[in-house]
DNA sequence: TGTCATCTTTGACAGGCTTGCATACATTGA
DNA sequence: TCAATGTATGCAAGCCTGTCAAAGATGACA
């Protein structure tokens, strides 16, 4: 070994999935990756090879952390609010920062120039792992007997419907529509809770 | 008046689409669309002015072609079966071509590229028409009986969800999966005709 | 029929950006 | 000390946009 990395690969990292985030995989050139991370352009093609690969490593911890942080959002006990929580999260994630910086997943589906398989499949990776994520929160028994459709169906249609989503957001720039839209949906599919549910006795 | 036009602005306009709709707005150079038409690139400049006036041009007659297209796929009396319909127009109108072309739209949405307010008001336009469309739709009698939430909701819940089905054929590739998706989204939102409905007495 | 203004076509140019490689130099662990 | 790796810098080849000047085509009008 010798010649170690002097730049902070952490933060090259970081900085280079804000831009891919905000700019897109195919509009974001390494040059736009090496000044925002203050990188020479030469030291991030020797330490990663190309831009694709570049940006496989960075989603992967993207994606691992957008999976953490939207299990949480899963959590209340309440089936609709959770299903709230959640849209509440993404919607929250998309529009964050000015303009906003949309969904990393979907510019990258859509995005024409990052039509590599390798990537398709590190997308899949996630929605897979969503999609499992909701269809298990709404495994429960209070959620199954709310449901209109079975929880497989309906993790399938939440997932796509957050997709849909993130492409509203680009057209309208109206988190509030959104997430009505998101009400809406769950109104749909989640029948309104029934007194004397969930085990807490309620005096009506 | 003098000096006409020597290339079949139509046929130009076409393949410009058909280009745009492949690569996307933002992938697309002129040189794409002047060695697609068959037009030099000069001629491109001198009749549209820039990439961003031709798009809008040609996004026009195309927004025109799909609203009427998808008002007819709507046509089935039995709302849920029209709401089948309007989904298999679509479905099949993004996975034509190999390899798919998408949908224009979503796609235009998505690019970072194509960020004016001039494109974005374009497409604001097609959503806003296919949203009307679908409320008018969901509006009759019939269709208010059998709908889960208000018709004006349920129009929004349906094109969002349209949108999402683009993203996940991207990534997916499974025109299959993408009908059966919304399929669960109808059972979700349209309840089971009740035998002796439409029109016709029934007897409680 | 001929002229002419006007628009279109055509080919070329400048200036900028892109990728990926190649070379020289610096640093570090063995 | 030396070999391996990272860094610094430059280069080649290509594509992109937008413009311009010269040449061609056309309709209107005399």
């Amino acid at each position: 070994m010798a010649g170690q990395r002097q730049f902070d690969e952490r933060r090259a990292l970081e900085s280079a999935r804000d831009v891919f985030w905000l700019k897109g995989y195919g509009a974001t050139s390494m040059q736009d990756l090496a000044t925002a991370s203050g990188v020479l352009r030469g030291s991030l093609y020797n330490a990663y090879g190309d831009k694709e690969a570049l940006f496989l490593r960075v989603y992967a911890d993207y994606a691992d952390q957008f999976a953490a942080e939207a299990a949480g959002a899963l959590a209340h006990p309440s089936v609709d609010q959770a299903l709230r929580d959640f849209f509440d999260f993404t919607i929250t994630s998309m529009t964050t920062g000015a303009p906003t910086r949309g969904c990393l997943t979907t510019k990258t589906a859509i995005d024409t120039k990052a039509d590599g398989e390798r990537i398709r499949a590190a997308l899949r990776g996630l929605l897979d792992d969503m999609e499992r994520l909701l269809e298990q929160r709404l495994s429960t028994d209070e959620a199954r007997s709310r449901l209109a459709i079975p929880p497989a169906e309906a993790a399938r249609v939440l997932i796509t419907m957050t997709r849909g989503i993130v492409v509203m957001e680009r057209v309208y720039q109206d988190a509030q529509r959104l997430r009505a839209t998101a009400d809406s949906l769950i109104d749909a599919l989640v029948s309104p809770e029934r007194q004397g549910d969930e085990g807490l006795p309620t005096t009506p």
